[in-house]
DNA sequence: CCGATATGATTCACATGTCAACCATTTAGG
DNA sequence: CCTAAATGGTTGACATGTGAATCATATCGG
């Protein structure tokens, strides 16, 4: 007699409902991606990379710094800061500070391809996720995405 | 003066929110999906498959169907048919309407396989991502999640 | 019936993600 | 100091995703 938030299974509606919004959010997001690919040449991965190297003092940051704050395994940042390097986005260089690890710059045409990439990505955001909601399902989407963060103990932003 | 519903941008704001929300979702995902591994050795596309074909008349699609029903790209889900008949959870034939298409054929062991995933992946969906939120918290996210595939023109489920 | 086009599906090349193993340097303890 | 464990990062093998090209069969317009 203790269905939902007691049970340890979801209802049949909790699980439509989980299937419903992952392909929602996997849906947008894909096609947000692509336009920044067609517009930009940007994937997903670049512009996170590029996103935290934008907002960081100096423009560089520990390579295990940005895993850190992307929440990313060490193996799939170091093959997304290869690529990257490869096409000249950002540049690595050994850490003055611990031979270990390295520094990762964003080269100034790393810089120029995130500013670039800004508005239509934004646009992008806008027309395709953003405008799906009036304020008040807005408003309540900013609480639940508030609650899952905590409930799976990621930082608030 | 027509910031918000009426610009082309969105505010920093709505940014924000999305980029939350995304990394939310994709971090349950996948938290989600890497206990389904470990537990019982499927990935989430395995499953989705799975599920379509279990739902299925006579636990068999047309090979087409399935990719509309998924909303996936062909060659997505031949890669994945391929490597799932191999592991033995199905069967492809060819058609019998369509000398093109080919049939898809839940195996017994397929079905075996996802029945035994059901239970655990419940419970994954259940701990993750609906104990999350208070009743109302679920009762906006179903809205918004309608809202949404509404708005990309996805069927509502 | 015939050629042009559409449709169903696979293949290829390549980008991306995961996990485990590995290498180098640092740090901790004795 | 010196060795053992911890830390920073890369590598390799393989699963998965995307888009273009390809191939066979179907269907349509004359």
């Amino acid at each position: 007699m203790d269905a939902g938030k007691r049970g340890k299974l979801p209802t049949s509606r909790e699980f439509a409902m989980w299937r419903a919004h992952l392909e929602a959010v996997e849906t947008a997001s894909s096609r947000i991606e692509s336009r920044m690919r067609r517009d930009s040449g940007l994937s997903g991965g670049d512009y996170r990379v590029l996103l935290a190297l934008s907002e960081a003092e100096g423009k560089s940051m520990r390579s295990s710094q940005l895993a850190a704050q992307l929440e990313w395994e060490r193996s799939r940042l170091s093959g997304q800061l290869g690529r990257m390097e490869k096409r000249g986005l950002l540049r690595r260089e050994p850490s003055p500070e611990d031979a270990r690890g390295s520094l990762v710059l964003l080269t100034d045409e790393g810089a120029r391809a995130f500013r670039g990439s800004t508005l239509p990505h934004l646009a992008a955001i806008k027309e395709l996720f953003v405008d799906a909601f009036t304020p008040q399902q807005l408003a309540n989407l900013e609480d639940a995405a508030a609650a899952l963060r905590t409930h799976l103990g990621m930082p608030a932003r």
